[in-house]
DNA sequence: ACCCAGGTGGCCC
DNA sequence: GGGCCACATGGG
C-alpha cells in the first residue's frame, strides 16, 4: 500500500470538514439507541438505503428481539422475515446471527469487553467476522465502541474521487489519509463521515453532474466522473 | 423498465 | 493489489 499524497492545491480533509460542517451542521450520528444496534445496522445498511434498515430494526424491536443472544437462538426463517426489507436477507440473517452467537460466546453478550480492547486488535477481532468488512468494522468502532478509526464508504470514495483529494483510493488508504490529516478525535470522525453521508444521500450521487451540491462552487473539478 | 442504495465474500488472474 | 459476480428489497 502506497502512502497516500496531499495535493498542494486542493481543499485538505480539514477544509473540507469545516465547510461541510459550516454547511450542513452537525449530524449527532449514528442513528440507533445503543451500541448493539449500531451493530445491527452496520450489518444491514449494506448496500442498501437506510429507511430500508428503519423497518427491519422496527421489526427487531417490535419483536422484542433486538439483542445478542435472542438473535443467536433466533431461527434463521425468523430472522429473514424481519429484516427482509434490507434486501440480501437471507445472506444478513445468517451473518448476523453468527456475529450474535460469536459475541454470546466469546464476551457472553458483554460488548464492553469486546470494545476494551486496543483499536487494532479490536478491529482485527471485527475483519475476522463473516459479514464484517473495513466499513463495518470502523462503523462499529467509532460509533459503538466510541474510538477513533475514521469510516471509508461510497461517498467518501466519490468526493475523494471527484474531488481530486488523494491518488490512492483503496480503502486502507483513504482510511490513512484522512486520519493523516485531521486531528485523532472521535467526534469530529463520527461528524465528518456523518456529514459526508448526509451530503451524498442528497447531492454525491453516481450521475455526472450533481445539481446544486455545495462543493461544486469549492473546487471546479468536482463537476463529473471521470 | 430501468437505476440506485451508508458492502461483503468468493473466485479469478 | 485489482476485477467480476451474486446477494435482494424498496424508492425514484
Amino acid at each position: 500500500m502506497k502512502e497516500p499524497n496531499l495535493r498542494q492545491h486542493l481543499l485538505s480533509p480539514y477544509e473540507l470538514y469545516s465547510f461541510l460542517l459550516s454547511h450542513f451542521g452537525a449530524q449527532h450520528w449514528w442513528p440507533a439507541e445503543t451500541p448493539f444496534e449500531v451493530i445491527v445496522g452496520a450489518v444491514l445498511t449494506q448496500q442498501v438505503a437506510w429507511k430500508n434498515v428503519e423497518k427491519a430494526i422496527e421489526n427487531l424491536k417490535n419483536a422484542n428481539v433486538l439483542d445478542s443472544s435472542k438473535i443467536s437462538n433466533l431461527p434463521i426463517e425468523k430472522l429473514e422475515v424481519y429484516i427482509k426489507p434490507t434486501g440480501f436477507y437471507r445472506q444478513k440473517a445468517r451473518r448476523l446471527k453468527s456475529i450474535c452467537s460469536y459475541i454470546c460466546s466469546e464476551y457472553n453478550g458483554s460488548l464492553k469487553d469486546l470494545f476494551n480492547k486496543e483499536i487494532s486488535s479490536l478491529r482485527a477481532k471485527l475483519l475476522s467476522l463473516n459479514g464484517i468488512a473495513p466499513e463495518s468494522a470502523d462503523s462499529i468502532i467509532l460509533y459503538a465502541a466510541e474510538k477513533p478509526s475514521f469510516v471509508i464508504d461510497a461517498y467518501t470514495r466519490r468526493i475523494c474521487e471527484r474531488l481530486q483529494l488523494t491518488n490512492e483510493l483503496d480503502y486502507e488508504s483513504l482510511k490513512k489519509f484522512f486520519e493523516n490529516n485531521l486531528p485523532e478525535n472521535v467526534g469530529i470522525y463520527k461528524e465528518f463521515h456523518a456529514i459526508i453521508v448526509e451530503l451524498g444521500k442528497n447531492y454525491c450521487k453516481t450521475k455526472p453532474v450533481c445539481k446544486n451540491c455545495p462543493l461544486n462552487k469549492k473546487c471546479k473539478s468536482y463537476t463529473q466522473d471521470k
